[in-house]
DNA sequence: TATGAATGAGTATTCATTCAT
DNA sequence: GATGAATGAATACTCATTCAT
């Protein structure tokens, strides 16, 4: 049992110093050397736990992906209006921001079947979204839009204002410095 | 003068194989070998030319800023109106659609005084589409918002599309199959 | 009495794995693990039987050996005539001829101990053989030549056929394939 | 024409290395870096020569069978006789034994693509000992048998003495030493 | 005794950069 | 000024072996 549990140990281990150096550093310019190093296990035990650095890279990113969602689905009941389950999805990423910043920004280069982790993150979240909108737009406070463009404004909008985060603030997170402001705008430009 | 022309020519050679690479491979993925080859120069050449391999990306955004800015001064005359404007935008970014989408994806991996160059680009720009939709604000056709505001949501949908353009369409490229989506969905979202 | 059976048990499995996977991809490129995982124990019971790799390899070996020398006992009763007897020897070896040929081919990047079980179970059929050989000499039926010479013969024929089996078929067992053939040639060339 | 020079000269050194190396250690056992250290350049340099530790080896291979053959080829006027044929032969592999001991006994190791050349390299071999060996059958003078059987017979026992040396003789090339005595014997075996 | 997690010294290969010609 | 051979520090990954449980 205290051998599972410390094998477990060192996995969760490699997959969160990961985590943080890929926040860090970026993730293609952090070696598997590296985040052994900074566990203080051998290069070798890394891959004993993942057999191709790419291994790790999709446990790292499928163990965020289980995290937000874990997060977010604490923060939201499941009949919130649509104001306060923005808030929730800010919060959220405002808490892994360093992180998701990398994801997003370095998916291109990632290949398809880990890039695919954030689509279907994504895709959920996107169906959430668009429940509580579409409650808005009926009750005629919101404009009509489809569920493609609804996300893809938010989405834009985030995705912007985190990629390019040293233009807006020095101070990290920067969801938590301007999200107020972005919830005001995105309403501002929804509404009817 | 032939020297310095000759000299000149095989740097702005060096800058056009590295744009067209960088466009195809990506910018991180391009080696300094790979680029002199393309030029059928030695691999030396280029650090004649670069004294840095980072010189030499300074260089290609550079001038891929300088491109993308006349390009589209000869598509604008001032008195543009903003729907035109931002046509024009769009036509001018699918032009260099694949080396701006590796652009904007790596931009955080580059060194940030580089980053910077992409920032002023967007400087002029952004000042320039809020002229003219002021002059629709003023007219009440369209929501009041800051310039700021206005740059961030037309900037995030288009990178937001550039960025996950294998989520819209196999077809490349991308900002010209959704273009007239994009642009009559942000109109929906900024006419008042 | 159990526990020294179970004991036993596991070495002469792990023996045994060893020797099959030595024969399908050759002693070198099989590994430790690979062994332990056919046999379905852990790496590091490997060696508690064994110190050392090439302990491993020795017991195959020395086993295989006996292997060998047991199969030829049982298909040789004392008094048979050399063609009797090469004929056993060929059916032996086509028996186990992966392996063998493995070891044939491997021997020379084996140490020296281990190398030397290859010579000595030679040495006694060279022996064997020779007193077969002896008796036809006698009789005038095969040219007279001393016991190396005759061994040399023979084993450089049946090594080259194995050790270029992809020369001459591609069914295996080659000594199946030509066994006759071989032979026929070989008294060909003994016969006065 | 110095730089071109220079450039074989070190591409020359590190198939030397190799080849003696592989000769003294054997092919598999001998590293990429063991190859360039011995020739005191840096390991990356080997790599500007050779994109593979495989191409390498093929170059030593092939260079390996160019020599051979040349050294075969001064050594034979074309009307020689089979016995001074094979006298050459042996001398020829002699002179390469401790590296010629090495392709042979790890040929099953190599990729099939280098394999070849050493079967190549003994086609036309076959053909010049059998035309040599046909010219004595049609005089009575030796035993009559095919290209391959004949060809098989001397290879078998000469690949035999090589590959078991150890066995023979602590002195090296064994084939000096039991060269003579070979022949004899191999004359003994097919003459009528 | 068996386990299996951990080790660490390799291994081939890459690549920006240097420098003698 | 251009060349291109050489460099060497990295890099991901392997594997026999050890040792605490």
């Amino acid at each position: 049992m205290t051998r599972k549990e410390q094998k477990e140990k060192t996995r969760a281990g490699l997959v969160g110093q990961a985590e943080t150096l890929f926040a860090l550093n970026g993730i293609s310019s952090t070696t598997t050397a590296d985040i052994a190093k900074a566990l203080k296990v051998s290069h070798g035990t890394l891959f004993v736990h993942f057999s191709t650095r790419e291994d790790l890279i999709k446990a790292v990113v499928d163990e965020f992906g289980e995290k937000l969602s874990t997060a977010l689905g604490a923060r939201c009941s499941s009949d919130l209006k649509l104001r306060d389950l923005l808030k929730a999805h800010l919060s959220v990423l405002a808490e892994y921001e360093d992180f998701y910043m990398r994801l997003v920004s370095e998916s291109q280069s990632l290949p398809p079947h880990i890039r695919s982790i954030l689509y279907s993150m994504n895709a959920s979240l996107s169906y959430r979204f668009y429940r509580a909108a579409k409650a808005e737009m009926d009750k005629g406070v919101i404009k009509k839009m489809t569920q493609v463009h609804f996300f893809n404004t938010w989405m834009g909008l985030v995705h912007y204002y985190i990629l390019n985060r040293d233009l807006f603030s020095e101070r990290t997170p920067i969801l938590v410095e301007v999200g107020e402001d972005l919830l005001r705008h995105f309403f501002h430009l929804i509404k009817t």
